[in-house]
DNA sequence: GGTGAAATCTACCTAGG
DNA sequence: CCTAGGTAGATTTCACC
């Protein structure tokens, strides 16, 4: 079970990963070991799945952002394994739901330009059998951008 | 610039931050001092925003994920600030974006239960003043979550 | 591309409730 | 007996050669 320093743990490192168990000691008022070892635990029993690295996709040059809601033409076993296959081969696919409601999935995506973004859509998403319909919607700004979850 | 190591280093960097400047020498072919000067480089020059820790949101119990779309009522600047000010304040708002399309935000939101969510639409989405219509849209299945930025 | 000092992690040990 | 704080060896980073 979690206490309330173990969220507090957990929240400081979903902003900075380089944090040192001194680091956090000190923001939580324990020693430096204590707060390793809860880190440990963390990490253990699941809590923190992983340490990554976060890119900046304006200095790649990948400036527009968009979601993409699909409708499928049937809803059959094959059409939902061909298309999630098809959003696996695609690295600008960066997520992709299904969801409830009109559309069967939502897809998010980063594009270098709006011709790129128009070529997926138009080359890859719309030829696809089992695609019905596809509506992208552009990200024009980002309001509040990869926040880190509610601990 | 970049060249295609690395967009390599990049990669492997967003799957997991804990690889040693020895572990990507040895997947790149080159030595650890090589890797660590790159990997150093790509922080100075922004390609690299930050490092965090990834939290499971199960193991939260944040076991309901939707996507919200907003419409406001009236677009003035005043409307905005405010409804920009009130995703920062709830923190189940892991996103928020302001989209081409009908819907004027898209918020992506983490919640413990069907109740929460209906809560947060209820009691805080739909009072707001400038909010017209709210349609949220309940995550079904993760077909491709969180996937690095193509590199 | 390699080396060494400084910093960090982690396992172990000791003290206190 | 369990939890907290401290210590030492091993690893890693980073400035310099």
């Amino acid at each position: 079970m979690l206490d309330p320093v173990d969220l507090q743990l957990l929240a400081a490192l979903q902003r900075d990963s380089t944090l040192t168990a001194q680091d956090l000691g000190g923001m939580l008022h324990m020693s430096a070991s204590q707060a390793g070892r809860r880190r440990q635990r963390l990490e253990a029993e699941g809590y923190i799945a992983g340490y990554r690295a976060h890119v900046s996709p304006e200095k790649l040059g990948l400036s527009v952002q968009a979601f993409i809601q699909i409708v499928m033409a049937t809803h059959t076993a094959q059409n939902a394994k061909d298309f999630i296959r098809l959003t696996h081969t695609k690295a600008e696919i960066v997520g992709a739901w299904t969801l409830t409601g009109d559309a069967d999935y939502l897809l998010r995506v980063y594009c270098a330009d709006l011709a790129a973004l128009n070529d997926l859509v138009q080359q890859v998403l719309l030829p696809h059998p089992a695609v019905s319909r596809v509506q992208s919607q552009i990200v024009m700004e980002r309001v509040k951008p990869d926040a880190p979850l509610p601990v």
